[in-house]
DNA sequence: AACTATTTATAAGA
DNA sequence: TTCTTATAAATAGTT
């Protein structure tokens, strides 16, 4: 149908790809339209090109939603259930991982420790200690910078004294509950 | 394109329009083949007959759901009822809640603390230092029950005790460096 | 984007 | 339905 025939496989060259998609699209939509009109059938066609680019005809009073049901209904096959499946199980997977954070959050936080061996405890134990000194270096490094700029600074530190007397006997109170 | 020109309107006799149909119904899946492989086109063509006969096209190595779902992001339609919706609804929100629970354990390992203010470093610290008790207490519940079976206790004993003298000395450094 | 020689689809008939 | 065939329609290659 054309100057010269042409055989049906992959048009290699590009641009005469594209010429010969824009022309038989518009041929398809055509003949979908025909066939709706001439002899009443419902219709759904989508077409994607290589360019990703979407053309698509539905048959006038009706919808897509309503062909696809009645799609599913004719051929046995399931579109939305499928699809729902998928979601669930992505609900799953994510579900799983928010449980077993929580449980991770959880030790972080002191409960439900008693689950732990003693390994996982001492493990729990460097973790708590490492943010524990990551936080205090940055609340040091906050409280530098008051410092650099504080006249108040004497005053704070006698009450510190005076905490830090609180703290050794706290330190000595604690160790000797240490065994 | 045959013995006469016809007008595209509905064919009123029965048996000539399922002919037509039938025809035209053939006509037009050949064409959509064609495209898909001329053009590697995606396509999905499903056709409902007057009989309500089902007659479908998809292109080779995609299926109808890869199609539709495709067709939603480009066309920016819903297809999937409510029921998706909600499904998807509850992976964004349970994704969210992820999110934050994610953070929150950024931040008791100590990762991403410069963004929190002083007063939320506060509340780290104590919920950090909370969760050392705790696990400091299990430690200890676990150390005294091997300290009533033990005989080594008192090797240990002095072990810690030189271990305290470098915990005092060490809170003494601290504490000079807290302000 | 038009043109046109050919191929292809198909309407009508059998 | 299927085959045949005259004719309409689609389109490949060209401009």
């Amino acid at each position: 149908m054309g100057r010269g025939k042409i055989e049906i496989k992959r048009i290699e060259n590009t641009s005469n790809r594209q010429v010969t998609y824009s022309k038989r699209k518009n041929g398809i939509l055509k003949k979908a339209k025909e066939i709706t009109v001439l002899c009443d059938a419902q219709i759904s066609l989508i077409i994607f090109g290589s360019s990703g680019k979407l053309h698509e005809y539905i048959s006038p009073s009706t919808t897509l939603i309503d062909v696809l049901d009645k799609y599913q209904r004719a051929s046995g096959k399931t579109l939305w259930d499928a699809k729902h499946e998928n979601l669930s199980n992505e609900i799953d997977r994510v579900k799983k991982e928010n449980d077993s954070m929580q449980i991770e959050l959880r030790h972080l936080e002191g409960e439900d420790i008693s689950s732990l061996n003693y390994k996982e405890l001492i493990a729990l134990e460097n973790a708590l200690e490492n943010g524990l000194n990551d936080v205090r270096q940055k609340q040091m490094e906050v409280h530098s910078m008051f410092k650099r700029n504080s006249k108040i600074l004497e005053e704070q530190n006698k009450e510190l004294n005076f905490l830090m007397q609180q703290h050794l006997a706290e330190g000595e109170r604690m160790l000797g509950q240490w065994i």
